[in-house]
RNA sequence: CGGAGAGUGGCGCAGCCUGGUAGCGCGCGUGGUUUGGGACCACGAGGUCGAAGGUUCGAAUCCUUUCUCUCCGACCA
């Protein structure tokens, strides 16, 4: 492909409403304009890297016998309202009505629409296991997309789903998709982790996510550096114990003026103290508007996905002014009903607010001046906790959830009635798994890894071209000529190759090409009287002249290594 | 949904406080000079200042309403 005729439109500026350098070097590079909040366009540049992970994703996918459909992106309500999601999957769900007032979504996920096409077609345990996948566009009304494509209203995911007829079955095949998500990873050249996961509303028994490591990442990991263990901070268990506890040596408790002392730090200061003497209270309501005071230590947050399971319904933040914030402590005569968390519990002689404004209490036990209706682990871990395998030091980081796998059981096929015909007999439901990749997140979370001040480092194996030619003077009949037949050649051997023959100045073509971040490049120019090319690396820069003859036996083998090198690390990592 | 901020040529911004007919850089077009790190000269095109209403002789500027966008938080298979 000539640059000249190749629609690539860069941006010498940074847009002002980009934040993330992924974001930002997307648009920059001309890979996607925004629509509308949330919602791109994937110009053709863009389009090259998506196309090269699908292929990837495809490869390792097909390997596993695993079969590509298309499910529609336009869902009827029937099969959501008899799983129960329907109402369940909440405001993230585009819902719209045809013109006969018959409803609709735009399909979220799949898990509905996909049991109720495999159920008629495996009906014995003779055609099981089996596995289901597409490569689609989904649709969520993200309260707030943010960070470009990481977060969007509308965004590619590979959905794959797979039908057993019992246990052993789902196990085996959970655990071959997990090396395919393996190897699609680091053939994507990613560094991540998988690490043990909530299930959420998707339902199930147990999940993993896989993770890419990044600043910017929504996702926090507990990761121990000595056992391996990996766990997202959703459902890392707390494996610190209480003292013993008791309160034969109780001081009275006390109450205490404190003008407009309302945060954590501030309270700790005033009473020259540690937050992990301070009881931490915060108001949260149901969906009914039941209020529930929630206490851990003041060093500690809320964990709100362990809160969910503890109560079994979603709670949520309350906004409610009655109560005197930044004073809210358990010791009250408010009723209102307290869960608190293991280690709050163990704080002997703590201080908490007295629900009274400018006031707190001194000497607070509990089981003596306030007591919980549930007592649980319901808080996240901190950086430094033991592991909960083996006991040795964790560490929390950042990452981006690039893939999450599933066991569902009979979560789905039990209500849609997918059942099959067993061996022995008798009718059972399908055991099920499913298993997501964020395909246009993907591209992000590789762009998050590999680019620097001056751009995108594409690894070759999803680079929108693996080689680009520059033409130092595009009116130079020699270079023009010694870029097209190397191109040729290139593109004989099966690579994509990009020509800048554009007429504009050497930096300007020096520039995109880094910005782009074309991995191997090739300057003609000054160097071809003596029949030579300059040759570079994006990811290593290290011009060097190379002669005309050897240069295309030059480049095929740096980029041979560096896709065996990708083919090696997924080899070395079976599970 | 709560808090904060921003909407002015394709992009990045100034002008607004203190009202008087819209400006800069980049990009774009034409011609010329250039050709190893976003070149130079000349000429040129392009904006109902997000929208609606109001105050005023006069509004990008002041007031009201509204839409859109960004950031922090809430929410998030």
């Amino acid at each position: 492909m000539n640059y000249s005729k190749a629609y690539i439109k860069t941006l010498k500026e940074t847009p002002q409403d980009a934040e993330v350098s992924s974001h930002q070097l997307m648009i920059r590079a001309g890979m996607i304009k925004k629509v509308s909040t949330g919602v791109y366009t994937w110009l053709p540049l863009g389009l090259r890297v998506l196309e090269k992970i699908k292929s990837i994703i495809r490869e390792e996918l097909n390997k596993k016998d695993c079969n590509e459909l298309l499910l529609p992106i336009l869902l009827p309500s029937t099969p959501w309202k008899q799983t129960g999601r329907w109402t369940e999957y909440g405001q993230e769900m585009f819902k719209l009505n045809d013109r006969g007032q018959r409803e609709f979504c735009l399909g979220p996920t799949h898990e509905e629409i996909i049991t109720e096409t495999a159920k008629n077609n495996l009906r014995s345990y003779r055609d099981l296991p089996a596995f289901l996948y597409q490569i689609q566009t989904k649709f969520r009304d993200e309260a707030r997309p943010r960070f470009g494509v990481i977060r969007c209203k509308e965004f590619i995911m590979k959905d794959l789903y797979s039908f057993h007829a019992d246990s052993d079955s789902l196990h085996k095949g959970y655990k071959d998709i997990s090396q395919a998500y393996r190897n699609i990873f680091f053939k994507c050249g990613l560094n991540f982790y998988s690490v043990d996961a909530d299930n959420g509303t998707i339902g199930g028994s147990f999940s993993h996510e896989y993770v890419s490591e990044s600043e910017v990442g929504e996702t926090e990991f507990a990761i121990c550096a000595s056992c391996g263990y990996t766990a997202t901070i959703e459902v890392a268990p707390t494996a610190i114990k209480n003292e013993e506890s008791g309160t034969s040596d109780s001081k009275d408790i006390t109450e205490v003026n404190t003008p407009n002392i309302k945060s954590i730090d501030e309270v700790s200061k005033f009473f020259e103290t540690q937050p992990d003497k301070i009881l931490k209270t915060l108001l949260y309501a149901d969906e009914k508007k039941n209020n529930y005071l929630v206490v851990v230590r003041g060093c500690d947050e809320v964990n709100e996905t362990k809160l969910r399971k503890v109560l079994h319904k979603n709670l949520i933040l309350s906004s409610d002014k009655s109560l005197p914030t930044g004073f809210i402590g358990p010791v009250s005569d408010k009723n209102i009903p307290i869960i608190a968390d293991t280690l709050a519990t163990g704080l002997k002689d703590c201080i908490c607010g007295a629900m009274k404004k400018d006031t707190h209490f001194k000497h607070v036990y509990y089981g003596k001046d306030w007591e919980a209706i549930k007592v649980e682990d319901i808080r996240s871990l901190n950086d430094g906790d033991p592991c909960p395998n083996c006991n040795k030091q964790l560490s929390i980081k950042h990452g981006m959830e690039i893939g999450h796998t599933f066991v569902l059981n009979d979560r789905y096929s039990k209500p849609l009635k997918a059942n099959y015909t067993a061996k022995e007999g008798g009718l059972k439901p399908i055991l099920m798994g499913c298993y997501g990749i964020g395909v246009t997140r993907l591209v992000a979370a590789i762009i998050e890894q590999y680019h620097d001040d001056k751009g995108i480092c594409w690894p070759a194996s999803v680079a929108p071209y693996q080689i680009e030619i520059i033409v130092i003077n595009s009116n130079n009949e020699k270079q023009i000529q010694t870029a097209k037949n190397l191109s040729e050649l290139f593109t004989k051997d099966g690579y994509d190759v990009l020509v800048d023959d554009r007429d504009v100045s050497p930096g300007f073509k020096f520039k995109d090409a880094e910005l782009i971040g074309i991995p191997y490049q090739i300057t003609c120019g000054r160097g071809l009287e003596n029949n030579t090319v300059e040759y570079n690396d994006r990811k290593h820069p290290n011009k060097q002249e190379i002669p005309l003859t050897n240069v295309t036996d030059f480049i095929c083998k740096e980029i041979e290594k560096e896709l065996d090198e990708q083919k090696r690390n997924s080899d070395n990592s079976s599970i």
